[in-house]
RNA sequence: GGUGGGGUACCGAAGCGGUCAAACGGGGCAGACUGUAAAUCUGCUGGCUCAGCCUUCGGAGGUUCGAAUCCUCCCCCCACCA
């Protein structure tokens, strides 16, 4: 049996731990959780480092528990947050985790029998808690004045007209008693988050000792941050989702390709399962050679394997080769069709396109290529805007039936890399 | 309630009777270079039937041949004073 705050370590994913922690893993098999919370009904890239962390305590030989917070996710959770949250409601609660369990069963194995991962909602506990009960048992424990001084609540309170209610101040009793009754119910002594948790996770600690006189853990992972200062997990085109239907393989793959150079193998650190002989490889073909982008691509592949499987992973790699690899020539139309899949489209009639055909200006502007015609011409005379990848030179031009590959597909471009598909109708 | 300063394009910010679709900076988009990078350089960045026309400078009126610019009223911000 591994540490698993080792393998952290070398990872740099260790932002902090309790005293203690480090003997506690090395003391024999332990049972840790992280919580996630279901304001959606997928997790982002922004997730993944803890969910790393799990993976690499299940492999350590440890039983990860996974924590959806059905009940927790009614609350909304201050940290971080500068307003109010708005409530969910159960049904979305429901629904989200849901998409949530599935996305973490890409990850851990819930099979094994020695230390299987588990997956449980705090609902099933938080759901029938009675406040009456709550407040003696539970609330006895915490201090309002120690409570007052903590950082997420304190910065609220200096808001002039945000404040904060007694729903979201209570919070962080609620994650506290998610802790204990892990303890209880799973033997779960450790528990692990983002770097953001810290406050609850030792409240929860402290409640333990309280409560039960045993004592519990806590590690946490920092924030990811890129090196240029761009919020990890954005693009142009939002948040990057675990889900294809929210974000689909192809781009998925296209986010971790397009990581920066001094990103690179810190990533391959956090979030591959990579040694360190490997990482240090391609580290230093990196260093030597920097436009093969190496690093890059073993980042995206082994990701988007994990997140998408072999078939989201080759069919994301097609894409990528046929977009950037350039010929469209000679593909048929059921190719052209699943390698633009995940390419915004747009639809016409055929008889659009018959005999004069549409002015290039107007398709521009009505697919969405272009925001108005006045830029669809600026975007054409500036050389940026491409019909099957050919750069489209005439801002006069029309575009007829012959333009349609296999007859049915127009392939749009404008600059390097934003796509759009017209399909044909009828 | 009093006094002073303001509201300009995605953001910041000039302009203070015509030469203003509005300087400049940021952001965004595109081009060149490259590694689908960073940095850099270049162009574009209200709409259209695009060498021209139309709608914009908090809102509504007015003065003027002509207003983002002057006047009146209204709305909203900020600073200082009570």
């Amino acid at each position: 049996m591994n540490n698993p705050l080792d393998e952290y370590h070398w990872r740099g994913m260790m932002q902090d731990l309790t005293e203690g922690a480090h003997e506690a893993f090395s003391q024999g098999p332990r049972t840790a959780y992280i919580g996630f919370d279901p304001t959606a009904s997928s997790l982002h890239v922004g997730s993944l480092l803890p969910i790393m962390g799990l993976v690499h305590l299940q492999r350590a030989g440890h039983s990860p528990i996974g924590v959806v917070g059905g009940g927790t996710g009614l609350i909304g959770d201050p940290s971080g947050k500068a307003l109010e949250r708005q409530l969910l409601t159960r049904e979305q609660t429901a629904e989200n985790l849901e998409g949530i369990r599935g996305q973490l069963e890409r990850f851990l194995d819930f099979q094994v029998s020695t230390n299987p991962a588990r997956m449980v909602n705090n609902l099933d506990w938080l759901g029938e808690l009675r406040t009456v009960d709550f407040l003696r048992e539970v609330g006895k424990h915490f201090s309002v004045n120690a409570l007052l001084r903590k950082e997420s609540v304190r910065r609220r309170l200096e808001e002039e007209d945000g404040g904060i209610s007694f729903t979201e101040f209570s919070y962080v009793l609620m994650q506290a008693y998610d802790f204990l009754v892990l303890l209880d119910r799973y033997n779960c002594t450790v528990q692990m988050g983002g770097s953001d948790q810290w406050g609850n996770i030792t409240a929860g600690i402290d409640l333990i000792r309280r409560m039960r006189g045993e004592k519990a853990f806590g590690v946490v992972f920092p924030l990811v941050t890129s090196a240029t200062g761009v919020k990890f997990g954005k693009t142009e085109a939002g948040t990057v989702w675990l889900d294809p239907a929210r974000t689909s393989p192809y781009r998925f793959f296209q986010f971790w390709l397009n990581t920066d150079d001094p990103d690179a193998i810190p990533y391959l650190k956090f979030f591959t399962l990579m040694g360190k002989e490997e990482v240090a490889e391609l580290e230093s073909a990196l260093a030597d050679r920097p436009h093969e982008r190496a690093a890059q691509r073993a980042l995206a592949e082994e990701v988007t394997r994990r997140v998408h499987g072999e078939t989201g992973l080759s069919r994301a790699r097609q894409a990528t080769q046929v977009l950037f690899g350039g010929d469209l020539e000679g593909l048929s139309g059921e190719e052209i069709a699943d390698v633009f899949s995940d390419v915004p489209s747009s639809e016409f009639p055929r008889q659009t396109f018959e005999g004069e055909g549409m002015p290039i200006l107007d398709l521009l502007a009505e697919s969405g290529v272009a925001s108005s015609k006045g830029d669809a011409r600026r975007s054409i005379q500036g050389g940026g805007v491409y019909l099957n990848n050919i750069r489209v030179e005439d801002v006069g031009r029309r575009v007829r039936l012959e333009d349609a590959l296999g007859g049915r597909f127009l392939v749009f471009r404008k600059g390097k890399k934003n796509y759009r598909l017209v399909k044909l109708l009828g």
